[in-house]
DNA sequence: TCAATTAGTCTAAAAAATATGACTACAGAA
DNA sequence: TTCTGTAGTCATATTTTTTAGACTAATTGA
């Protein structure tokens, strides 16, 4: 079953979906670097410290069936393939911030920024 | 483990913790639910199709433990609990509603708003 | 030609999330 | 006192998500 059947089939309440689509173990983090340049598989798979090659690969392909990445094929030096934010994708950036707003005004916050 | 706990070990991104939160297979509706009123467990027991005492439970509990719902016990009539979207819960409610236009702008849609 | 890098796929296992059904405990009504 | 409704818990299954590790296949560099 894609991911769009599944979205499709049962999705009861409109923000469902795309909160689906973006809660996946990895997606925010590969979403968030994305916004920074593009992306490449084995880049991740570096950078994301305890990701594996199949959940990278599938956050991935998710991401780019909901047309939030485009993948392009990139025909130069050593042959490889670049993941860009589309304009869909970037039209998600806001929304994103609103929910980092939102956590950093809360204290769900992040390690990095706590000083210790 | 609570899931205080959880949230505080290892948040890389911002805007992880509170996806993670709010993505669980119930929880988007429990929040849309809350937001028209007072909820009652054996109300969104009834409500929810297809939902169960123990999702429901967890999911109530987690929404509690992050202070998005407030856990009310009201003595009256039949006496019982309530639980209420908090101040921060509130606070909540712009984001949702971000995510639910960027939703219906693109087509992640609900099947009700599709006409057959 | 051999080894490394690129970007994956595949199968199977482990872990996490959800579901099922029995059970508890209290209050009020019949 | 038994039955109904309140709000759950608990142990156990089932389902879904994520991981580990072997494997493929094309390109590139030495």
């Amino acid at each position: 079953m894609t991911t769009e059947n599944k979205l499709e089939k049962e999705n009861e309440c409109p923000a469902e979906g795309l909160l689906k689509l973006l809660s996946g173990k990895w997606k925010p983090q590969i979403f968030l670097l994305a916004v920074s340049g593009p992306l490449r598989f084995n880049g991740l798979l570096r950078d994301i410290k305890g990701a594996n090659k199949q959940s990278i690969a599938v956050a991935l392909r998710e991401l780019e069936d909901f047309e939030i990445l485009d993948k392009n094929i990139i025909k130069l030096k050593p042959l490889h393939i670049e993941y860009n934010l589309s304009e869909k994708g970037k039209s998600l950036i806001p929304v994103f911030r609103q929910l980092e707003f939102f956590s950093e005004q809360q204290n769900i916050k992040c390690e990095t920024q706590t000083e210790h």
